[in-house]
DNA sequence: TTAGCTGCAAATAGTTTGCAGTTTT
DNA sequence: AAAACTGCAAACTATTTGCAGCTAA
């Protein structure tokens, strides 16, 4: 549950609120207070990869009224115009938002729960090889999700286990 | 909903149910006629990519008491097991398994939401740089999910989408 | 025998939806 | 003024859980 980002750039290539906002307005859509309110909790939390639950927690603080429905309504709007995208990960019980949605690896940590980015060049490598191969038109290259364990966690609870085909999903 | 198989050889990499069973007697489980059942029919839906439903459906067949608590039990001891992998894909409402643990990417149609496995030489690569640029140790290497339109799908309905960024998660 | 498994049914909880009233354009 | 959006609460539904009886070992 604590959210210290462990790896990669600060939200460099996450979208701004503004841009978001644009997005929206693009799309012919209305810009109301609550939808304003939204797009800066999710710049503000843009590195934490954060879930319904947190985004709704932050807008009440400055929008102390706003309904759930307002925020998932939302939400599914921003993904829809493509300018956000969900993280399904295995084992969380939340969905994960992701204002990044150039081509990325998302790396998870089993213990932490902790979400890194990853820019690499392979990705790009990957996605046309897996194009390639499968005859596939690749839409989405953003959120390759990888799990592990984080190097925090690996120091705070002793290292060895094994990265191995046939590591459990869960404790 | 069509589950022609787009592209790969047929469960090459899957567990057998044999494997299975002798996952589940190796780790002290109790071989059960309900379990057997189940992993039938995991191996003989493997390539389909089958969700609960599905396989609890094909269980019913030839076992039409069991219950559906016994489908969600058994699946998640062979996931704790490691040696099935649940496969978490955006906007679908169940989640898939997928029997192969080896390292390889999925590649999900946004159409027809077909399930291909791709495996390639590129993911051991990604997996490596993404260790060592993130000091993450990763742990699973199989199910990385890349979003598309299959090549049936393409035909089908007209190509011509750009596969940008920016690009919708839904219709 | 006995620990573990099954089946039933009820509970849980994240997400979606209907609708009436409000707000943007 | 019209269409869209919000908020509330109810609805939905995939998955989990409690528990009594069954069964593999």
């Amino acid at each position: 549950m604590n959210k210290t980002i462990v790896t990669g750039p600060p939200a460099a290539h996450s979208r701004s609120a503004v841009q978001l906002l644009a997005a929206l307005e693009a799309a012919g859509k209305r810009n109301t207070a609550q939808r304003y309110a939204i797009c800066r909790a999710l710049e503000k939390h843009a590195a934490d990869h954060p879930t319904v639950a947190e985004i709704y927690a932050a807008v009440r603080e400055s929008f102390p009224m706003i309904s759930q429905a307002t925020v998932y309504n939302t939400l599914q709007t921003l993904k829809r115009l493509g300018v956000v995208i969900e993280l399904d990960i295995a084992n969380h019980d939340h969905i994960h938002y992701d204002l990044d949605v150039t081509p990325h690896v998302n790396v998870v940590c089993r213990h932490c729960e902790n979400i890194a980015d990853l820019h690499m060049r392979t990705v790009t490598s990957l996605i046309d090889e897996a194009a390639a191969r499968s005859g596939f038109q690749i839409q989405r290259t953003a959120g390759l999700i990888l799990y592990g364990v984080c190097p925090d966690c690996r120091r705070r609870r002793g290292d060895g286990r094994a990265a191995q085909e046939g590591e459990p999903q869960d404790a």
